[in-house]
RNA sequence: CGGGGUGUGGCGCAGUUGGCAGCGCACCGCGUUUGGGACGCGGGGGUCGUGGGUUCAAAUCCCUCCACCCCGACCA
């Protein structure tokens, strides 16, 4: 990229800023008394390729023309836009919702990292060393020790948790914190891999081994909730192979998700460290025998990876899908129109309308762009991943009735007219039907694409488009040999397993346990 | 780091005997439009990735460097 060029990019978007209004009507439709201007939107043009086209294609552009994010001046970087960032924000009130509930509280530990923090323990330096960035000057001269930005927080978090903890009494320590890490990348993709990306990464410290096992299992469930009920995705939780564990630690479980294309999609993590580190930080207390004992310490975290797993298992080909309890805007109002006349009673009908859905709760807005037409707005809504649209034209003026549009049924399909009278509730069971429409597509789509083939042959035949789950003898020779002729890892070994056992799909030998095979992001 | 490719208005591109740098979209203004991606007229915007060379003359020919994209080894 050449000099100017960077510098066009850079006062482009300098002269872009003040022209990006997105607002929800959260915040209102008209703020009385503020000089903001009229509602603007930058428009989504074209058409995107379709998902069977080219499926990473249709990510890309989607992503872009949705401006959910951009791309950002440094490689690997992106920006997330407006519209993005208040679909993380409704995200990551979910989620704090249900940790508070849970008993955590959330802090903010710094963002660079002694480097010789990070050699105290084996497995987590060998795993973050090549994904370091390193902080070298500060203030005109080089540094005594280099400083890294933190790529997750363990260890920082270890040698303060050391200082806090002494006594039996201090525990737990169930603190989490939300910000931003980065890690060098090679090759990256908006939300799903970025160099820098924004999530949140919970840290606990227990007396005894229970506590901080159950402690794993409560947050692997909160997420499962989370995405089940909030994202509409059907997640399958479970254990993680050796070969694919947190760096550090002694058990990572996660949770899974098919992607559209039926690449499976690690979408959050839950870690139990044991004592590890606990050793490398000394982490110690006196216990109630006035014993010193070592903490059992455990991480958790979710990323802006989940934007990307809602864009790749809802979305079709007119754009986004988003499952309503955290779509930004959950039903848009688009007033129809050929003259003033018409317009002031279409507009009258069309801001109470808006009045009382939100009044009733609901996230609207009144697109009164008259730069476009109609037509335009419906898709351009679509692209956006509105759940409802709700079109207000002379004929509904008359007729005291709307056109109803639901986005996970495109076209006539999805089209109703009803009456304006009683509109609130009959949109808000709307949402809530399309938010369980939305879920059970997916679940469907899911459970139609994993395979128990019978033979190793087979396997490899299933691997090629979707996704298996066998028995396994749990050996990395088995798992290796898998990776090397499909591409396929283990995602999970579920938590809950079938009885009995069975035979390896891949060597004959006896299993106990059966685990997810799918390519994977 | 290996293999392949591309650099020309914001985006996508055209530009061969070397001779005034163009088109579509987007953007700005005015008017007509608006129930599934409207149209007309008028505008603004580019040291052709960088540095050098050849030439009366270079986006175009030669060399240097740089950047980015795609494919392989690491990863929430």
């Amino acid at each position: 990229m050449a000099f100017t060029k960077i510098i066009h990019r850079i006062s482009n978007t300098e002269y872009r800023i003040p022209n990006i209004e997105y607002r929800i009507s959260n915040t209102a439709h008209r703020i009385p008394n503020s000089q903001h201007q009229p509602t603007r939107i930058k428009m989504a043009e074209e058409k995107l390729p379709t998902r069977a086209e080219n499926f990473a294609e249709w990510y890309n552009q989607l992503v872009l023309k949705s401006e959910l994010a951009d791309y950002a001046p440094v490689k690997g970087c992106m920006v997330v836009r407006p519209y993005g960032w208040a679909l993380w924000e409704n995200i990551t009130a979910a989620l704090d919702k249900r940790f508070k509930e849970t008993g955590h509280v959330n802090a903010a530990f710094p963002m660079l990292i002694p480097m010789s923090f990070f050699e105290k323990e084996k497995e987590h330096v060998e795993g973050f060393a090549p994904e370091l960035a390193v902080v070298t000057h500060g203030g005109g001269s080089e540094l005594e020790e280099p400083l890294a930005v933190r790529p997750t927080s363990e260890t920082i978090i270890g040698h303060m948790y050391s200082k806090w903890i002494k006594s039996w009494r201090d525990l737990p320590v169930l603190i989490n914190q939300w910000g931003s890490v980065l890690r060098w990348e090679m090759r990256t993709k908006l939300f799903l891999r970025t160099a820098e990306f924004y999530w949140q990464e919970g840290h606990t410290a227990h007396a005894d081994k229970d506590e901080a096992l159950e402690e794993m299992y409560r947050m692997l469930d909160v997420y499962t909730d989370f995405a089940v009920n909030e994202a509409a995705l059907p997640v399958l939780k479970g254990y993680k192979s050796e070969t694919e564990r947190f760096a550090g630690a002694q058990i990572t479980t996660s949770i899974e998700g098919m992607m559209q294309d039926k690449r499976a999609l690690q979408s959050a993590t839950s870690h139990y460290f044991g004592t590890n580190f606990a050793k490398a930080f000394e982490i110690q207390f006196l216990n109630k025998s006035n014993a010193l004992q070592f903490a059992e310490t455990t991480s958790w975290g979710l990323s802006t990876r989940i934007v990307g797993a809602i864009v790749m298992t809802h979305g079709d080909d007119q754009g986004l899908v988003l499952p309503p309890r955290l779509a930004p805007i959950q039903v848009v109002i688009v007033p129809i129109f050929k003259n003033d006349d018409e317009k002031s009673k279409v507009m009258e009908v069309a801001e109470r309308v808006f009045a009382e859905l939100k009044a009733a709760g609901m996230r609207v807005k009144v697109d009164d762009r008259d730069n476009v037409s109609s037509g335009f707005k419906f898709n351009d809504w679509e692209m956006r991943g509105v759940p409802v649209r709700l079109e207000v034209g002379p004929k509904d003026v008359e007729k005291g009735s709307v056109a109803l549009a639901r986005r996970d049924k495109p076209g006539r399909e999805g089209k109703s007219f009803v009456s304006q009278a009683g509109l609130a509730s009959t949109v808000s069971g709307l949402l809530v039907e399309i938010q369980d429409a939305l879920l059970k597509r997916a679940t469907d789509f899911r459970d139609a694409n994993i395979h128990d083939p019978k033979s190793y042959d087979e396997l490899k035949k299933v691997l090629e488009n979707g996704w298996a789950f066998s028995w396994w003898c749990e050996s990395k020779e088995c798992e290796a040999k898998v990776k090397e002729d499909t591409k396929a890892t283990t995602r999970n070994i579920p938590l809950d397993q079938p009885e009995g056992h069975g035979t390896c799909v891949v060597c004959g030998k006896p299993a106990k346990k059966k685990v997810y095979f799918a390519k994977a992001y």
